[in-house]
DNA sequence: TTTATATTTCTAAATATATCGAAATATAGG
DNA sequence: CCTATATTTCGATATATTTAGAAATATAAA
């Protein structure tokens, strides 16, 4: 019998989360260029509605590939590369 | 606006396959031990039915992750390294 | 040819996911 | 306080996925 520790565990988010279009090209953008915000991040990607970014930035950021800082009204995304390094380092280029 | 060529339609398969409980562990069964028939990989598991695992290897060979060698009535299966390598070295160890 | 085993395909049901619009919340600035 | 902007939550719907049992297919061996 196989084992399905933590890591496997957050290994499969991380792999559940990058299995999607627009999470996969979310985290492409943010890989290549840091601290981009909701609507900056809306505005490179073909019309996805506010609130459905906002699913996927959470599921992006509850797996732990993305990080956010609040700074006013803005929330900052950057990619987590210690992450994306370990499970998909793909991302990194 | 974000790329979306063959290459990234091909990481999102690949992550897609990868990010579901049975599926990661399929893999990882594999990478550990190549040459595994669906038999040997259902022993490994906890209860699932014949007709899941084939759906669920299928999307792991669709995707380029795992390759697959007939012998007779059994069909034996290997992780692809190269493509592991490339999207999910984590699997590697 | 008959039987046994391995795997797939078909069908259907249950569950999960993606998506959006509208309403809600949060904060900045006048 | 009022208004504008950024983002989230809610509610609903459409689509996709997972799962399994039964039937079908493929091959080996008696």
């Amino acid at each position: 019998m196989v084992e399905d520790n933590e890591e496997v565990k957050q290994a499969v988010k991380v792999y559940k989360a990058l299995g999607e279009p627009t999470r996969i090209k979310i985290a492409m953008l943010l890989t290549e260029e840091m601290n981009l915000c909701c609507s900056d991040i809306s505005s490179k990607l073909e019309s996805v509605a506010g609130s459905t970014l906002s699913h996927h930035l959470k599921q992006l950021t509850e797996c732990g590939l993305l990080t956010l800082r609040k700074d006013g009204t803005y929330i900052y995304y950057s990619v987590n590369k210690e992450v994306a390094r370990k499970y998909a380092p793909y991302l990194l280029g």
